[in-house]
DNA sequence: GAGCTGATGGAAAGCGCTTTCCAAACCGGT
DNA sequence: ACCGGTTTGGAAAGCGCTTTCCATCAGCTC
């Protein structure tokens, strides 16, 4: 049905070796005059190469994986964007997964990817504290790179692979300390689940900076929620309940450690009618391209989501080096204040 | 080295045809014994097959393709997921590629998608109305379904494609009806670019339900843009200068027909000093997840933006029925009124 | 001009799987 | 016990490409 590499080569008068080295680069070289007659039969008859095929002969896709928990979420939207642009400059597609950070929908994923066998996989979500389901994770991932494949992670997925190191540890340290320097004393901190590295790493950027300057976020002002506008709203309502119930102060500064999950603190603040940064300062971190246009402007930690998912598609695709010692590519973090953070009230 | 079926049919002691049939559902059965044998042994020695080759011998992929201006945009990223999930669900992986709108590379990469022998390619941002670009794209597409493939288009591509059919245009005329409802009278408009389908779609609604209220929008009142931030930032600056430098009265509701659009607007309403919906009233298109978080929250007219991707996929993906008739499905929109839109003060 | 080297085209052997096509086995009915 | 009809397993022929291996040929040297 199809044209195929036959087609052309019958049409060119040459064979199908030769047909396949003129078109597709390969270590042996074709004249130039076969070869331009190759080109010119393929443009004629419309030839387009059939990848799987050339994949099963070469035993190596054209694609790339991307494992996520959630395309639409702007900091994963901007990785993938990131990693589609780099594939496509290296003559590759991406394959996209979405997990919701669901383990065994990313052990399914990679799975499905080794299968796909795509040159390499790009690590964007998974890094779980959780030793059982790392395990799992490390083992297919293990399996694949045994047959060739690359793995790259965006942020710290331990030493086994190449990884684009996040400044998350220093910029949530860097975002800590600019607001101490505000003024402020009383922080409330809402991070992500447990069992996320990227979320423990900046908890831990906050906490060290604290620490730094003689602080620790008081009882129940440290609150554990997903990466999501809800699980923002919900943490800060408890936070919120806490210092009500406590009769303990409210925080002066809230540290959202996603922008999404800053969106719904400040949904929350509104909906109960407290100002922002009037009686509460807030903080996100990522970024998020509409991070400026939240109610106020939201001051957080900048991070090159584009660029990260380039670099971790460069480490995994450069040549040779079969990963004596993984490689690591880094990107920094820059704190942005904006409107959504001032000086407390002096009371 | 990797595993092949032939290493499961041998450790299985039965053919390679048994170990494909007991492994891939075929239309042939095996008995449950022997099955289980296969299956056994398939785990044992932790076989995944090699898709590449499925592909190549059923000659169909086992992955959809996705066309679409940028992931990272939180309309295409929506979309995105909702592909993804419903390819998922069908046991595909789904192939993502951003063109930003660049007829040169959604022709690039349609061709990719079919060289990959994709089973159905999604179509989310391509509608042209340039003749001669269309012209090439469906030529392309036609190659690619006369070989089997399936393209379904989210938004009226042509009648050529299943079609998921937005109510683009009914949304737009409600909202416009909303806002008239309020007692607008003075509209001005902000919508893309003259070549997407979406945008003129969104504009014909505004315009048919100003018409029918005996209105349209005064000279330099109807911009066209980019569906950026910052397309809808100048544009709407544009507006502004018009107004003052023809002395004419400023509109009292804006219209961007696309949330980011909007978002722009809103930020350069907001430099500028003047007050939402105070002075102007201003709404959006998609609600997109962080409409409601912008300051003020954005009015808009809700898109099932995941659901209209898994529209696409069911529609590309349903069985038989080589279009004879391109099928369609629908998606609603609906007003969603919020805090930037009010009546306009009665001068 | 014989003999060598190096470059270049072609035949053919896979890559790992699906699927036809056969042959063997098995069923009930007589 | 025999026979058509139905299952079911296996051998083998591809699917469209890459790549090894050979044969050929041009260009040298002596």
């Amino acid at each position: 049905m199809a044209v195929t590499l036959g087609d052309v080569a019958r049409h060119a008068g040459v064979s199908l070796a030769t047909a396949s080295r003129a078109l597709n680069g390969s270590a042996r070289s074709v004249t130039e005059e076969l070869s331009a007659k190759v080109r010119a039969s393929a443009d004629a008859l419309g030839y387009l190469p059939n990848a799987p095929a050339q994949a099963l002969a070469r035993s190596s896709g054209a694609t790339i994986g991307v494992l996520l928990h959630d395309v639409a979420d702007p900091y994963f939207g901007g990785i993938a964007r990131g990693v589609g642009d780099a594939a496509a400059r290296a003559g590759l597609l991406s394959l996209v997964t979405s997990t919701d950070g669901d383990p065994r929908r990313e052990l399914e994923a990679i799975r499905m990817l080794h299968a796909h066998r795509v040159r390499a996989i790009v690590l964007a979500g998974s890094a779980y504290n959780d030793v059982s389901v790392i395990q799992q994770l490390d083992e297919a991932l293990a399996a694949y790179q045994e047959q060739g494949g690359r793995v790259a992670a965006i942020t710290d997925h331990g030493p086994l692979y190449d990884t684009v190191q996040v400044d998350n540890k220093e910029g949530a340290a860097s975002l800590t300390h600019s607001l101490a320097r505000l003024g402020h004393r009383h922080f409330a901190v809402i991070t992500g689940p447990e069992r996320m590295r990227v979320a423990e790493d900046r908890l831990d950027g906050v906490l060290d900076a604290l620490r730094e300057i003689g602080l620790a976020p008081a009882e129940g002002m440290l609150q554990r929620t997903e990466f999501t506008r809800e699980g923002g709203r919900a943490a800060m309502a408890r936070i919120l309940d806490v210092a009500r119930e406590s009769g303990t102060p409210l925080p002066t500064a809230v540290l959202a450690l996603s922008d999404i999950c800053a969106a719904g603190v400040l949904a929350e603040l509104r909906d109960r009618g407290i100002s922002v940064p009037g009686e509460i300062s807030v903080a996100g971190f990522d970024d998020i391209p509409l991070a400026t246009d939240l109610a106020p402007a939201l001051s957080t930690v900048r991070l090159p989501l584009a660029r990260m998912g380039e670099s971790a598609v460069r480490l995994a695709l450069r040549e040779g080096g079969r990963r004596e010692a993984a490689e690591t590519s880094s990107a920094y973090a820059e704190v942005v204040l904006r409107d959504s953070t001032a000086a407390p009230r002096v009371d």
